[in-house]
Order: C-alpha cells, then structure tokens, then sequence
DNA sequence: CTGGTCACTTGTTATTTGCAAGTTACCATC
DNA sequence: GATGGTAACTTGCAAATAACAAGTGACCAG
C-alpha cells in the first residue's frame, strides 16, 4: 500500500487515530509484547495466557506484517514453518508499551510487571 | 468496583492486557485525547474529525467514568448539562500518548502532530 | 408556539469476534 | 504402512459489538 493508497483510508491526519487503526484492539499489541519477550512462532503466541483465538492471530499477523511492523521468515523448509520478529518499525513501539506498564503497574490493582518490562530496560 | 470484584473478569495479571481492556478499541483513547486538548462536552467529542458515533461515545464516557479515568460534573442546572475532565489517573495516561504521537511521527506518513503534542510538552 | 441546542437513547443493520472443528504437510513409532 | 503427534493455519457459524439514522426530553429564544 503506498502513501496515496493508505491516505484514502484515514480516518484523521492525527497521530493517535493512526496508532489506533492499527494498534486499537484487544489482541495486537499483545502479540507485539510477546515478540518483545522473546516469542517468535505462531504456536507460542496461541499458548499465552490470555487465550486469542487462532483466526484472530492469524489475521492479526498478516496486518502487522504488512504494516511493516514484523517480518516472517522460513525456519525450516520441510515441513515449512515461519517465525516471526519485530521489524526496527515494531521495536519502536517499546516506549508505547513501557509506559503501558508504568500507568497499570501504578493504577491497576493485582498486576504483575514482568522482569523484562521493568522500567528502566527500555530505551 | 473492588478489587476482588474486578479480579474476576481479568484477561490476565499482564498489565498490557489490564491497559487494552480498557483501552483497547478504536475511540476511547481519542476521547481522552481530546480531553488533553481541553474538551470537555460532549457536543464536542461528537464534532471530533474521526465521527464517533454517538452511542459508542456515550458508553465510552460511561467506561472511563467507572474506571475513575474521567469524572462527570453538572455545569449547569436548568437544563441540566454536563462536563467532563481527566482524574489523575486519567492524566497519567498522557506518557502513553505522548509515545503513541512520536511513534505514529515517525512511522506514519502523512500525520500532523498538533502542537500541545509535539515532545516535550508532556511530563 | 416554532425552531433550535444539548445530551443522550433506541432501533436496525453491518461488521467483527469467539469458539470449535477441519486442513495440510510433514515426522516418529509401532 | 497405519496411527499418532506437531505446527501453522483456515473455515463455519453463533454471538457480541459497532455503525448509522432517527427519536427523546429538557430547556431557551424569538
């Protein structure tokens, strides 16, 4: 999708709208924290705690792929089978998700911040 | 809500997926970001560039209020109207904006960062 | 007493989600 | 070589959610 493309579908020129196309759901950007924990296959993603539904991964994959924000590789060519990893575009989304962390860590009662996400390991 | 009571409808102690319960649709952060703006009435989030429809504005003002996120105040008596502004706890969500704005400036072709939201005005 | 504003609510249709099951392509074991 | 298992999906369908249009109630102004 090139820029003129993409345009036709915007919602607002604003920055917060634009995250929110592609970020403003349930599921996504816990795919993008479970690649930051380390997680690059379909079937790690399934298995995290929150449950997601296969058809949703799936889809979820294919949009953040073609946004750019990860890349799937072939691991193996027999049978196929594809990893997953964040792309620099999708590394960038740290300082979203740290500061995630920081507004439960303080405001949401029964939260448990994961070692990786501490603050201060993200920069 | 207590804390006991809210437990039970937890995705997950991930403070991640305790944000995106909240927050993770297409409006309900754009309400707050009005709000950041100075926004205070409804007749106003419903003139918003994006069209909430008026319905889903509504119950989003309604979730945020039950959160504790915004508080609701009658400004005036006959005819009854009312106005809405950020808790502290609303308030605290500005660092997540703040980083949704620099990284939709970075990867979003075509968004026009409005000046009360270029970085550094955040704290 | 007619028209207009504000803050919603209601009804209906369209879209998205959630869940279960099925599929394809292999490898490993008996 | 039949049975079972894993990985990465896809499909079908019911249920939940969202979108759109219209309606409501309480006022105020001319």
């Amino acid at each position: 999708m090139n820029q003129s493309e993409s345009d036709k579908f915007l919602r607002s020129h604003c920055p917060v709208a634009n995250v929110l196309d592609l970020f403003g759901d349930k599921w996504t950007l816990l795919i993008v924290r479970d690649l930051i924990l380390g997680k690059t296959r379909y079937s790690e993603f399934a298995q995290s705690h929150e449950g997601i539904p296969t058809n949703i991964l799936a889809d979820r994959l294919k949009r953040l792929e073609m946004a750019g924000v990860v890349v799937k590789k072939a691991y193996c060519d027999k049978p196929i089978r594809y990893e997953y990893e964040l792309t620099g575009k999708g590394r960038d989304l740290m300082p979203m998700l740290d500061a995630m962390v920081a507004w439960a860590d303080k405001h949401v009662p029964g939260v448990k911040v994961f070692p990786y996400f501490q603050r201060g390991n993200f920069n």
